[in-house]
RNA sequence: GCAGGGAUGGCGGAGCUCGGUCAAACGCGGCGGACUCAAGAUCCGUUGACUUAGGUCUACGGGGGUUCAAAUCCUCCUCCCUGCACCA
């Protein structure tokens, strides 16, 4: 009788809706605010987000068994750009976004409408709630919120007042991609192939001309090179000009000006030809040497400002440019090495000719010195080659190389690129700029060029502030954190995260305070928005409008600063509504636990401890935080363009929402990506409908004194409670879940195949399993609950306690080594069958021989003791003969160091468990089996019994 | 480039913090068998190589090292994944 699960699941969700079983309110139990990110509303969610909701479910309905009293709130995200550019795309006909759309079994009738932005906003809310309600999370929707309406904004301008009182919100410049045609910011969503403008500062090494004043700006990721050039490169073909940058002049390509005016005050003097320029000297600004200036036929308008400083010895290309140009009359400087390589562990070896030849493939497997000696041997070299060639030194010098010239003589390179950087701005002519360096251009998607501008008067918050920062860490490191390793990855972004911008021109959202024409940007403005699911309801239910919500509302709420009383009087706010806010703010927010996929480790989720730091008391701030990771379907990422995205909602349509949220949530432990495998849905599917089946037999089944039987499923049963119990107090949830669950199945089954049939064990041992499933899957384990009788609900049950009294080990390894002895006899009758006098017969009885327990003290003593003079003299063996004693161990002194204890089971007690099973075992051989202890056998097999590994004997006729 | 994480059998994935229990948990898949008219499901066995009684050999990205002993420690290399800021 298979699960009808598209039956059961609606009709125990509207149950529990109906006792309103969700909705929660203080008590005098422990209260824990247990909640995941609001979902962002701009596309329906598919069953790769699912995992995470679906594990904060796990996590509050297990914290609801154990006794606590758990919120588990939900809202909506809605702020920034996302949804204007959905807007922007339907109104375009965006084919891809229609499609995708369409997927969703969303209607063309209703995406007509998503040209209006709040139409997308209530729609997609629309369509994730009922995902959320169909998903069986038990959450609390009378505290549902948005992230665009007045309310939340209110709140978050409270936040940004508080903040910059505090000093944290800093002004300065900020370089983005900008196009300059539609005159904003673009992010990769603006780009033509949704390519991430990635911006570089570097720096331009300032060249005076020697018989001006002008300045000849080289860009360069090397600068520690300097005292290594030996001309500069300007393109024959390139258009320069003569610009003003800070009362000086300087020459670059004409593209560069354009560029470089986003970035600076930059104003264009007039044109220069390349031909005047190559007639130029200039000097080096490290080391006064006179240079000249050289054609350089990589020279490019489009990168860095178009002249290049020439350094042979290091790089590559300038070297290739300087061999293209001997004999062609000019004369051709000699390079010079000012970095050493310094690799001890590995030095370099001399390139064999077949590597050279890979070189000249441009493989990269090739080593450095190949492509070298590739390059001293002169003639015709590809491009593509200087680039590998490029980027192995780059590499090669960047991780070994010391200076061995100059100033930083004796210094790392990366340590000397630094300092020479800094003298070189501070002397007065070089200059930092930043610059695109993605591999091609990036364009906007309206056809113009990004550019990087630098954006003055940019707000920040600054995440470097040292005192907040050591506060946060430190109470950071006092958290619970699950995974546990997630705990690294936060002290790493600690070390780095800083200012970060948080403003912007356009977007949902709410007005930034201190420049009310750009807006909060949205993850910025949603650090602090669980607390609002404390007090929401209360100020619905009152009636209080977002007017009322002054700063000295949120400051009462949220920091007990002043009284309900001149509150009430200031705010309008009934007075124990005030009151009400504060309490239950109070009791929900002392204990927290906060879920969210780990990519947000690196941005939300450190920015969500940081503000609670800032704005709350102490007692308030963040206690524990579980991240889990991707699903992968089939093996395979889910994305739009492998197309493998299943909606939520047909996700539950084709596999029922318990065993989906099984496979998602205990598939794989919080810190790995789980895999979504449609046979292993099929397979809980398949168990389920067994342990439904044994539930509805119950009935039928009778109750009777204890066997050896029952007596194992008892200790299994309550060993697994507590065990289990533990774990998941750890979140270790597919450990748990395979003992909860898959080797609940197995052993039901072994149960019942040894012939068990005890109905008082079956469903106690059934009552427990359906309390511990229902976290995972809370729609089956009600099912069952009601097949076994029961009134209640079982989600709001308490967890099973372990009975110590019932775990017996010694019982759980008499029936392993049962198990692992049926095996061993299978595989002794396959051998011997082989053996000519045995061919034709059949296998007539089978004595299992028990090794006696001298032996297995004796063995146990060795591998303990890992000696074998110790383990003979041993006290614990007298009374035994030694020299049978030492006999017997010498077959294993060889690998002493390597053996493992046995368990200690009385030899007696085994032979017992063996005969009690005769019937079983019997049966399962398909020969009669009988057990006897080695010193009452006189099989000639006898002395081969080992401890943990009984003989056999296996007679034929 | 920088930072973090990873590379284990046909596949996914444990183990690697405390080196010997590791031919390697668990789950898929494959093969053989039982059941069935049949398919599916389920159950049993098997699934590195060799081996007619529990044994031997070769294995944990590649090189080098430490050790009586390394998937596990050190080191170098190669490759892969994620993040890098205005983007939620």
């Amino acid at each position: 009788m298979a699960l009808n699960y598209a039956e059961i699941e609606p009709k125990w969700q509207k149950a529990w809706v109906e006792a309103k079983v969700y909705e929660s309110e203080p008590d005098e139990r422990k209260g824990i605010l247990i909640n995941v990110p609001f979902p962002y509303v701009n596309t329906p969610l598919h069953i790769g987000h699912l995992r995470t909701y679906a594990t904060t479910d796990f996590h509050a309905r297990y914290k609801r068994h154990r006794g606590y009293n758990v919120l588990f709130p939900m809202a909506f995200h809605a702020t920034g750009t996302p949804i204007l550019a959905i807007a922007k795309r339907i109104t375009n006909k965006d084919k891809e976004l229609i499609e995708e759309l369409h997927k969703f079994e969303i209607p063309d009738s209703d995406i007509a409408k998503m040209e209006d932005i709040y139409f997308i906003v209530d729609y997609m809310i629309g369509i994730t709630e009922e995902a959320f309600k169909q998903s069986g999370l038990g959450i609390d929707w009378r505290r549902k919120f948005r992230s665009i309406e007045p309310i939340f904004s209110k709140m978050v301008e409270w936040q940004f007042a508080r903040l910059n009182a505090a000093g944290l919100l800093k002004q300065g410049s900020h370089p983005v991609g900008w196009c300059p045609n539609e005159g904003n910011a673009v992010g990769q969503h603006d780009t033509r192939g949704d390519a991430e403008p990635e911006i570089e500062k570097l720096i331009a090494v300032g060249f005076k001309d020697a018989d001006t004043d002008a300045i000849f700006p080289c860009t360069t990721y090397r600068p520690e090179t300097i005292d290594g050039v030996t001309n500069l490169f300007v393109g024959e073909k390139v258009e320069y000009v003569k610009a003003r940058i800070g009362g000086k002049s300087y020459f670059m390509s004409k593209d560069a000006a354009t560029r470089l005016a986003y970035q600076m005050q930059l104003e264009v003097e007039g044109p220069v030809s390349a031909s005047g320029l190559l007639k130029k000297n200039v000097i080096n600004p490290s080391n006064g040497e006179r240079l000249p200036i050289l054609p350089g036929f990589f020279v490019e308008a489009e990168v860095g400002t178009g002249i290049v400083m020439s350094v042979p010895a290091h790089a590559p290309f300038d070297y290739a440019a300087l061999e293209r140009l001997k004999g062609s009359g000019i004369q051709v400087p000699q390079g010079r090495s000012v970095i050493r390589i310094e690799r001890p562990n590995n030095p370099p070896k001399a390139p064999t000719g077949e590597e050279i030849e890979r070189a000249r493939k441009a493989d990269h497997s090739a080593s450095v010195e190949a492509y070298l000696e590739l390059l001293k041997q002169g003639g015709e070299i590809s491009d593509e080659v200087l680039e590998v060639a490029t980027k192995l030194v780059y590499r090669e010098e960047s991780r070994w190389g010391v200076m061995a010239y100059g100033k930083y003589l004796g210094r790392k390179e990366t340590d000397a690129r630094g300092l020479i950087s800094a003298d070189l701005i501070s002397s007065g002519s070089s200059f930092n700029m930043y610059e695109l360096t993605n591999p091609k251009p990036v364009f906007c998607r309206c056809g113009t060029r990004v550019v990087v501008k630098t954006v003055e008067g940019q707000w920040f918050i600054n995440y470097g502030d040292k005192k907040w920062k050591e506060d946060t860490r430190k109470h950071m490191r006092s958290m619970r954190m699950h995974p546990e390793g997630s705990m690294n990855t936060f002290e790493k972004v600690m070390d780095w995260i800083d200012m970060r911008a948080t403003e912007r021109a356009q977007g949902l959202g709410t007005p930034f305070p201190l420049n009310k024409s750009h807006i909060i940007e949205s993850l910025s403005d949603s650090t602090i928005y669980m607390s609002l699911y404390t007090y929401i309801h209360i100020l619905r239910d009152s009636k209080v409008s977002a007017e009322q919500l002054k700063p000295e509302f949120f400051d009462f709420v949220l920091s007990g600063k002043g009284d309900a009383g001149s509150v009430s009087k200031s705010t309008g706010i009934d007075e124990l509504a005030l009151k009400k806010c504060r309490d239950s703010f109070v009791y929900w927010y002392s204990d927290t636990a906060r879920h969210s996929g780990s990519d947000l480790i690196y941005n939300h989720l450190v920015m969500y401890l940081f503000n609670h730091v800032a704005l709350f008391d102490r007692k308030f701030w963040p206690k524990q935080i579980v991240t889990n990771g991707l699903v992968n379907y089939e093996g395979q990422k889910m994305s739009k363009s492998l197309g493998n995205i299943i909606p939520i909602k047909i996700g539950i349509r084709n596999h029922g929402v318990d065993p989906l949220r099984f496979i998602e949530v205990v598939g794989a432990e919080l810190g790995s990506e789980s895999d979504f495998r449609v046979d292993e849905v099929k397979s809980i599917r398949t168990k389920n409908d067994f342990l439904h089946k044994l539930i509805t037999s119950l009935p039928e089944m009778k109750s009777a004194e204890l066997s050896h039987n029952d007596f194992w499923l008892y200790s299994k049963l309550n060993s697994k409670i507590k065990r289990a119990t533990e774990l998941l107090d750890g979140m270790l949830l597919k450990e748990a879940y395979i003992d909860i669950y898959y080797n609940s199945v197995t052993e039901l089954r072994r149960y019942l195949e040894r012939g068990g049939s005890n109905g008082m064990v079956l469903r106690d041992f059934l009552e427990k399993l359906t309390v511990m499933i229902s976290p995972i899957m809370p729609h089956v384990a009600e099912e069952f609950w009601h097949e076994l009788g029961k009134a209640s609900f079982v989600v709001k049950e308490s967890w099973p306690e372990p009975d110590a009294s019932m775990i017996n080990p010694d019982v759980e390894q008499a029936e392993a080594l049962i198990d692992s002895t049926v095996s061993d006899v299978r595989q002794g009758i396959e051998l011997t069958s082989k053996i000519p006098a045995n061919s034709g017969k059949n296998v007539k009885e089978i004595t299992i021989i028990v090794a006696d327990d001298w032996k297995t003290a004796a063995y146990n003593r060795l591998a303990r003791e890992r000696n074998m003079a110790k383990a003979v003299s041993s006290d614990s063996l007298k009374g035994a003969d030694k020299e049978k004693v030492s006999k017997f161990l010498s077959q294993f002194a060889k690998r002493a160091s390597a053996l493992v204890e046995v368990p200690r089971l009385p030899c007696e007690y085994v032979v017992q468990g063996f005969n009690d099973s005769k019937d079983y075992l019997s049966e399962k051989l398909g020969a009669p089996v009988s057990a006897v202890m080695e010193s009452n056998s006189s099989s000639p097999r006898a002395p081969r019994a080992m401890p943990g590994k009984p003989a056999i004997d296996i007679t034929w006729e």
